[in-house]
This record gives C-alpha cells, sequence and structure tokens, in this order.
DNA sequence: TATAGTTACTTAACTTGTTAACTAATTGCT
DNA sequence: AGCAATTAGTTAACAAGTTAAGTAACTATA
C-alpha cells in the first residue's frame, strides 16, 4: 500500500525497534529463570542496581533501572516487604529515600547467580565472545554520546 | 551490602539492562513527534510493519512489533478506528486477520516521515554514522544468532 | 527570614500489558 | 471421513506502567 518504501528503513534496521527485537530474544532465554525464583524483570533489575552502591536515593535507581518513581514506589515496596532491601528516609535530606541492599537480598543474589551466570555464558557463546563485549561497548558510547548532547541542548538557555 | 560484588558485571554492562537504557535514551527524543501526532509508541510501531508487506497477517505483525496478541487485537482496532488500516478475514484461512495499510495510513506516514528523519538524522550525527551503522549491523547479526541457536534447541525433541 | 520555586517522592485515576480461558478454524492422524 | 490436536485470534480479569495532582522538604532570593 505504501508508496514510497523507502521513506522508512526497515523496521529490522530501525533502532528503536531493533533494540527491543534484540532485548526481547534475549529475555525470552532469561525470563525462565526469574519466573522460577518468583521476580519479576523490574524487580530484578532495581535488585541489581541497589547491590551496585552501598547506598542509592530512588530517583538514582529509577534513572539507572529505566523506571519512572511511582513503579520504583510500588516495586520498593515489594522488595521490602520480601526483605530483600532496606527502604530508610535520609537524615540529611528527609525528602529523599535511602535504599540499600539486606544480607537477604544479597543471599538471594547469590542464590540466583549461578543459574543467571550459566544462562548468559551460554548466549554469550552463542553470539560470540568478540561480538557480545562489542556491543556492550558501542551501546555503552552510544549512550554517552547522546547524554553528551542532550545535556548540551538542556544547558544552553537556563 | 553485596560480599561479592563481582557475581555480576555493572548493569550498565548487562547486555537487556543496556540495551533497554540506550532504547529509553533514544525514545525520550522521538517520543515528542508521535505525541504530537497523537499516536503511541506502539501504534507507531504496528504501522511501520504493517507498512512494509502489502499483507500481513496480526500474528506476523505481533511477532515484529514485540507485541502480544491481546495487545495487537486492541492496537489493531485503534488504527483501524483511525482508518489507517484495514483488517479483513483472510479468505484461504478464516482464522487469520490480513492487515493492510490504507491510504489514509500511508498519507499519515508520509506526513510524519519529514519529522522523523530529521529526528533520526540528527541522532545518527550525534553517534557518528559509521558507529550507527555498526550498531545496527551488530544487533541484527546478534538476533540471527540467538534465533539460530534457539529453533536448534526446538527442534531437538519434537 | 519569609516565601516563591524546585525537588523527591507518593497517591489516585487511567491506560496499557499480561495471563489464562475461550471460540472458531484448520491440520494431522487413523 | 471423523476426531483429536494445533493454530489464530478474541475476551476477561488482573497486574503493571503512565500521567497528573498532591505533600513534604529543601534551596535561592529578595
Amino acid at each position: 500500500m505504501t508508496k514510497n518504501p523507502s521513506l522508512y528503513e526497515p523496521t529490522s534496521r530501525s533502532l528503536p525497534i531493533s533494540l527491543l527485537q534484540t532485548r526481547e530474544l534475549i529475555m525470552e532465554v532469561v525470563r525462565p529463570m526469574l519466573v522460577r525464583h518468583s521476580i519479576t524483570e523490574q524487580q530484578w533489575r532495581v535488585l541489581r542496581v541497589i547491590s551496585e552502591d552501598v547506598r542509592l536515593d530512588a530517583s538514582t535507581v529509577a534513572a539507572r533501572a529505566c523506571l519512572l518513581a511511582p513503579s520504583v514506589t510500588r516495586i520498593v515496596r515489594a522488595l521490602a516487604k520480601r526483605g530483600f532491601i532496606s527502604s530508610v528516609r535520609d537524615v540529611s535530606d528527609k525528602r529523599r529515600t535511602v535504599l540499600q541492599l539486606t544480607e537477604a537480598g544479597d543471599a538471594f543474589l547469590e542464590k540466583v547467580s549461578p543459574e543467571s551466570a550459566e544462562i548468559f555464558a551460554k548466549l554469550r557463546r552463542t553470539v560470540g565472545a568478540e561480538r557480545w563485549e562489542q556491543l556492550t561497548t558501542l551501546l555503552s558510547d552510544i549512550r554517552s554520546d547522546i547524554q553528551a548532547t542532550d545535556s548540551d541542548q538542556s544547558d544552553a538557555k537556563p
């Protein structure tokens, strides 16, 4: 029906779509593991992000886990209820919530770790270690580029 | 709190997370355009996918647009109501729904096209054309690899 | 030091995505 | 040909994401 099919590149080459398709393909392999451990994708992301720092506020976690603030509120409540994280009001800035991994949360990560490692090792073999690394690095570099120009624009007229 | 921080790679290097973060960063730039034209991300993906072939059934569209069947049902209804696509029962297999872009849908794509092209051209410049291509190709190759082994496994014991 | 403006988070209402059950149609097997 | 098994799509109930409004706390400025 399209008179000019070259207006848009094929969806398989559109970056937003192909990032999504690739992620979806990987998550199809990972998802069963998360289901087995009764944790959602989003909870898992938050847990991983929180485990990287000693203390982190909710906003930072939201940004790093690609979640909106209201979602984080709910997820934090769920993870805290399960005993995996502690959520305490910051003493120096009482607006902020400080999130920390608990012993139980740490134990959970360690329990899931071997399974997760195996899945990703297998994926990595499938794709090839070199290409896997290449992709990780490319994505990281590209994010830096986009973020750099984004902040330039927002600095433009304050 | 984590005793063994090296159990997991940093989330910025985790492929599922960094695919998501990268996509999110790109969509932040694209989203305002979609809002201006009163179309959701998902509707936009479906429209793009449908425009690539003369006739496509709903399942194929679902797979290519990374959507589940029930979501496609709703999105198709919305796009058909707006007159952008036609949804007709397949004559040779009456279970199937054949989706096609209408004149109006085609016109819509052409209307949005210049805006979209400009946004992506700018992003491409920011990232560098070479790296942009590199990423697109890498993602496509990696998807092939994963899909190839996935179908091997499902062929294993039928 | 008031106070307007901003920030961090939460709540509420709404929209979407998800899972599971269902209908209808087709295929495969005997 | 007849019937179980599979496939395509929809519907319904529920869970999650989204937007907008609200609260509390902090910051900058006059």
